[in-house]
DNA sequence: TTGAAAGCGCTAACAC
DNA sequence: GTGTTAGCGCTTTCAA
């Protein structure tokens, strides 16, 4: 048994030519002569040798892999921007270098600049504020964001989260809610274009809005908030939670507590995560195209290796789902 | 604005040092004089300087990349397993590769050895069977399972498919159930060794089993199956789906039949996915500690890769997690 | 169409 | 401690 690999060096031996030649022919480059083509064939064949994709990345600077940060894998709706831009990147044999925000201490700028280094370029979801994430500017690599940044020159995808509040505010509303609330994640940056857009409809209407805050974006933050808010003050007859993982826990423990969804409360996520729709009572919630944010992001990404730069935001027209967790007041 | 990033060279003619000297200060290899030190740590401020991991690679070999194949992103239970391989890999420094199997129409093979040469070592989840798998052994690299090899050498981790199956079926006689049928996916490698645990169950107390199979491992595939196991020639008391997907897409179709879970027919799942628990009925299930599962493996890949291989199978003792959707057979 | 030679940026002996 | 040098396996002019 040969322990190492052979190289174009061998190729080139076995095969009686040059390892330029061995080489253009590995990239399909040009034509050869039917003789030296038989030769390399049989060669490579024999010898079993497959190129080094790091010598060639080294050389040509590219990698044919794209760097991927993402808050929390575990949540649904990113695990299928994943999966959407996994797809893309397949289709144009790219392959996906993954890392988990969530479950780093590490800082994220040594992360992304450590990881920048090693892709041809890169789709960030990230927990910085634009003025914290100026730095991603030097990377020296195609970039694209998965939110808005307004403050930056990098493309980005994302949807319109005031508008997609602003509609389930709405819902309720036209359901005949009154005491709206909103169980918020303060800690991620879209959360208050979320409020905004809830607020924007309420006062419209003449309402007021009561935030909460869920301390994570989980079921389990969820659950843990329900009594919170439903047994605290002010009552709601409605709860807008910040994403549907939020909104599911709530209900499991509204259940528990003997609070009935939604002919005590009405509740509404955002995302339209898979599990949304075979919670019981099925969740209302806005479709965010999980898997199209992250095919489109790919092909942003992609455009741009292409030397076909697009720096503007593209924003998803998010959909509201009705489903059996809201009713009309009563 | 310089385009090109500086090189070790660059570094080392600012620093007045020798590229060697550059080499070893970066890689922490040894000590230095007071004034090398201080001019190598301005130099590299200076020009920031980082070293290009793709020579570094191509020199020693390793690339502190572990290469992830799963075969579908978008299953909970497998995020979770990246979620923890992921977990232990960066604790090693180690970053992901990931490929979702699911999305790739390309023969697996190819795919896998292509991966292998841009990887210190691998975790397989895949659909080939022992033999079509023999391959493997000659990837020339380390390589951890993510089920039972009895054939291939190959270390791998994964639980005791017959015994949460026979678990299952436990349950379900001891709750006086005597009509019983499996829905399976008859696709994946383990759904024999779950039919022959629920079977050896069974068996023991004279019943037979109904089996019956869903088109894929999926919510939805288990919505369109209920009806054909529920209202078919041989309506079930209980049914052990395949897995959770299945199991609370089979819940939701029943649900639209007015057929009452448990009342009317109990449902199990295996995997304890996080949904599970908020699904309404709560899901019986088997849990398979998908996360740990990820952890194992990369920790076996870890210590592969440190010199200490393991060639051995890891087998997760499954628990049964009884909810709701369970209840004596009336 | 083919080949010779000059590197890509870095590490690893080995010498000083 | 520090420097010299010889590559790693490949691509890429450029010449033949």
């Amino acid at each position: 048994m040969k322990k190492l690999s052979p190289t174009i060096r061998d190729v080139a031996a076995a095969a009686g030519v040059s390892v330029a030649t061995v080489s253009k022919y590995m990239n399909g480059a040009q034509r050869f002569s039917a003789p030296v083509e038989a030769k390399l064939k049989a060669a490579i064949e024999d010898l079993g040798y497959r190129s080094n994709p790091l010598a060639r990345s080294m050389i040509t600077g590219r990698t044919r892999t794209i760097g991927l940060t993402i808050l929390d894998i575990a949540n649904p709706h990113f695990t299928n921007v994943v999966k959407g831009a996994n797809r893309i990147a397949l289709r144009h044999d790219y392959t996906l270098l993954l890392v988990d925000i969530d479950e780093t201490q590490a800082l994220e700028r040594p992360l992304i600049e450590a990881l920048a280094q090693r892709v041809d370029g890169l789709i960030v979801s990230s927990r910085l504020s634009d003025e914290e994430a100026r730095w991603m500017l030097d990377l020296g690599k195609p970039l694209v964001l998965l939110r808005r940044s307004d403050e930056l020159p990098i493309p980005s995808v994302g949807i319109d989260n005031r508008l997609a509040a602003y509609m389930l505010a709405r819902h309720l509303v036209n359901l005949g809610h009154r005491q709206i609330a909103y169980l918020g994640f303060g800690h991620a940056r879209i959360n208050d274009e979320r409020i905004r857009g809830v607020r924007e409809c309420l006062d419209e209407v003449g309402l007021t809005l009561d935030v909460h805050d869920a301390h994570a974006p989980t079921a389990r933050a969820g659950e843990h908030a329900c009594s919170r808010v439903m047994l605290g003050p002010h009552r709601p007859q409605a709860v807008i939670c910040y994403n549907d993982l939020i909104a599911l826990g709530f209900m499991k423990e509204a259940a528990s507590l003997g609070i009935r969804v939604p002919e005590d409360v009405s509740v509404t996520g955002v995302d339209n995560v898979p599990y949304s729709e075979y919670a019981s009572p099925a969740l209302t919630t806005v479709d965010v195209q999980s898997e199209k944010m992250g095919e489109l992001a790919m092909q942003k990404l992609i455009d741009a290796l292409a030397g076909h730069p697009d720096t503007g935001h593209s924003m998803f027209e998010p959909r509201l789902i009705v489903r059996d967790s809201t009713a009309p007041c009563r």
